[in-house]
DNA sequence: CCATATTAGTTCTAGGACGAACAAATGGTC
DNA sequence: GACCATTTGTTCGTCCTAGAACTAATATGG
């Protein structure tokens, strides 16, 4: 019997590797990083938000994102100015220059992508997100905790790489 | 219209990240990371191999692998022997300590992620394995040179986080 | 009003990701 | 046999990753 699932789980792994690296590739061609890419989108056509929102909507980990940010700021395509309602906060946009590189490279990367979804036609892209979405909310209840994955924006464009690795404390 | 694609792409994404973590946070308890695992995994019932083998089975690139197998040595879970048929290469093999753990946790983790796949029936599973085989084949053609996708076995249960960028030779 | 709890963001540590540069060994070819 | 290309694995630089500890600021209960 061997464990019929597996295959199934190896292809799920498979194509997201696979996206991934293409996805990636292409980034990298237009000059970000993938996690540099997901927070440009995020920010793009928006009046900008805190660290706290924009973590939530990339799933980059406060910890991580302050590098992501420190390195788009030094590169002059983000803000990070003070929020004089709540001190703690900080308010996060893209520049002038930010928001016009997101619009050269939002539809760029947007057109690279589709045509590999050609494959598929509209009632099988249906039917692969209906799967996709019954596994997924198994694997969130049955995880307990990660309750909330808010519905990444630009995470699933740039094909960044979340996962990884704790040392298991 | 927005683009209809994208829905799907958004729940391949999210789903191989619930997929992950839930994945992730099991092989930790295990006091593994999950490349850690994915390399006891990939080596256990076999006789050992080369780094280069090794890194083409579990798609992690040759960079990576050194740092993964020296933790993984320095805590006796395999061993590097020099090949005397060719000099250039290096022998790695789990230890009997390594066997041991790989014979503990993989039924383990196999055992975790079963029943998220009890939400699907047979013929859904099917149906989902071929969907992200035809969408990997053109993510993989379109790409171009990483042609070479080697089905990786461990790191499909692991979950790790490949993503980025496959050499392309 | 004050003590305590919670939240926001930065810093720190260990591990991992990739590509590039490198040394050593091997394989061809002339 | 000498020369050159290729392959193997390590090292290096930059970035990403999660979680934990920390500081500062805000919210809440008494």
């Amino acid at each position: 019997m061997a464990e019929a699932f597996l295959r199934t789980l190896r292809s799920l792994v498979t194509c997201y590797q696979a996206f991934g690296a293409y996805s990636a590739a292409h980034v990298r061609q237009l000059g970000l990083t993938p996690p540099q890419f997901d927070v440009l989108v995020t920010l793009g056509n928006t009046e900008g938000m805190s660290c706290r929102e924009l973590g939530e909507r990339t799933l980059i980990t406060k910890g991580t994102l302050t590098g992501v940010l420190d390195r788009l700021e030094a590169r002059r395509l983000l803000r990070r100015t003070p929020n004089v309602q709540d001190r703690r906060s900080v308010f996060v946009q893209l520049t002038p220059a930010g928001e016009t590189l997101f619009a050269k490279i939002f539809p760029s990367h947007v057109s690279h992508l589709r045509p590999a979804f050609g494959e598929l036609n509209a009632r099988e892209l249906e039917t692969l997100e209906a799967l996709l979405g019954r596994l997924t909310r198994r694997f969130v209840a049955d995880g307990g905790a990660a309750a909330e994955v808010p519905s990444p924006k630009g995470r699933m464009i740039a094909a960044s790489h979340r996962t990884t690795s704790r040392p298991a404390r």
